[in-house]
DNA sequence: AATAATTTTTAGACAAATCTAAAAATTTGT
DNA sequence: ACAAATTTTTAGATTTGTCTAAAAATTATT
């Protein structure tokens, strides 16, 4: 499988969490940032190479052998993600592109004694489940910060949007994973949510909490 | 710069240590397992990129940006190297291929925080010095057992063959890094070796002696 | 020094991955 | 339901890195 390949195979996995259809055409060239035409070749591709199903205007799905490849870039991607943040000193919000070109490395036996040195974890620095070596992957509970009721709390156990800019934000705001977070009020105006962190209040836009996990009792 | 033009790159350091002259077309060809009229091309797209000189029929010269992109590379891959056997517990005959690839990803931060986690090595798993954060190299003070005189002893400090093929005879023989070798005897029909290595009498090629590096006192 | 052998370069083709522009199919709106 | 809008596909071109075959230059031989 080529690098482009195994890129692509890892946006149609992302997109179809989401979508029970077949992932659209637009929607894998939004998210990889390229044109529609040049999605349709590849996924052609990708079909004669049997790791999607495809008809034609019907979008893609991956099969059983594309899920279990998507599983292990993003085994590997995670892994190192925690291995840059644990062991190299890397900040939470430094490490995705880098994992970006380290998950393309071929070697199964690299990814297993790397697992093995990190003491198998689970959970990656964004707060995401590590497939374990059969692709498995342990769905973590969690809940969104934008839909806690007024008056719960919760930890923070993960993030939607793991960008750079909204992680530095993050830790702007002393938000971080572990931290816990109590929700004072909800403002119906902007649907800003105002909470409590380490004592004091902090007063939240919609979207920032809206891309906050927090795992409530 | 792209993977093929990385390893280019590489192809050409290493090939112009022996070499006063320019390295010729099909010195690179045969390094690099492609054909002549491949490196014709390749070396003109290095040119204009000005990592090589290049005139027509004089083969190809690292200008110094060049070789400094080259002592980059080199120093990548031998800390993922050592990496891989001092951190992952990987044996010296797995690590190059895995290292081929790691070598290639770019991030600068990375290989500086990879070299600090790793306490600044200067060596190698098989014993080549590890560029520093200037490109610089440190010339290691080396023989071939193959030259060493009757009688003479010295420490086992690199190897000049690092195929797999050759590192599992090696262990095979119990021949490593560190170990005492003292030349008991040359056989001037086959040029074969009789060493003592930890007491015992083993007799090697001269293919054998032809890659092993000492250092003697 | 002329010819033979070898090396290197050029010319033209090909596969992968992309693009633009236009055609085809599907979905939406009234 | 049918025209309009949108999405998807096709057709043809481009770039990178490779190849084969043939031409050009260099090196070796007698």
């Amino acid at each position: 499988m080529t690098l482009s390949e195994e890129d692509y195979i890892k946006a149609i996995y992302h997109l179809s969490k989401d979508e029970q259809k077949g992932v659209s055409t637009n929607a894998i060239a939004a998210q990889m940032d390229t044109k529609a035409s040049s999605v349709t070749d590849m996924i052609k591709r990708l079909a004669e190479k049997k790791v999607v199903h495809y008809k034609k205007y019907q979008g893609a799905r991956l099969t059983e052998e594309g899920k279990a490849y998507a599983a292990k870039i993003i085994r590997k991607h995670r892994l190192w993600e925690f291995f840059l943040v644990e062991k190299l000193n890397f900040s939470w919000d430094e490490v995705h592109d880098i994992a970006e070109e380290l998950e393309h490395i071929k070697s199964d036996k690299l990814i297993e004694k790397l697992d093995t040195f990190l003491d198998y974890p689970r959970i990656d620095p964004h707060g995401d489940p590590i497939p374990d070596s059969n692709g498995n992957i342990k769905k973590v509970e969690k809940t969104l910060l934008s839909s806690i009721k007024k008056g719960k709390k919760g930890i923070v156990v993960g993030v939607k949007d793991s960008s750079s800019e909204f992680l530095r934000y993050l830790d702007k705001l002393n938000i971080a994973l572990g931290e816990e977070i109590t929700v004072l009020n909800k403002e119906p105006f902007d649907n800003s949510v105002l909470i409590k962190l380490n004592d004091s209040e902090i007063n939240i836009s919609a979207m920032t909490a809206n891309n906050i996990f927090l795992k409530t009792n």
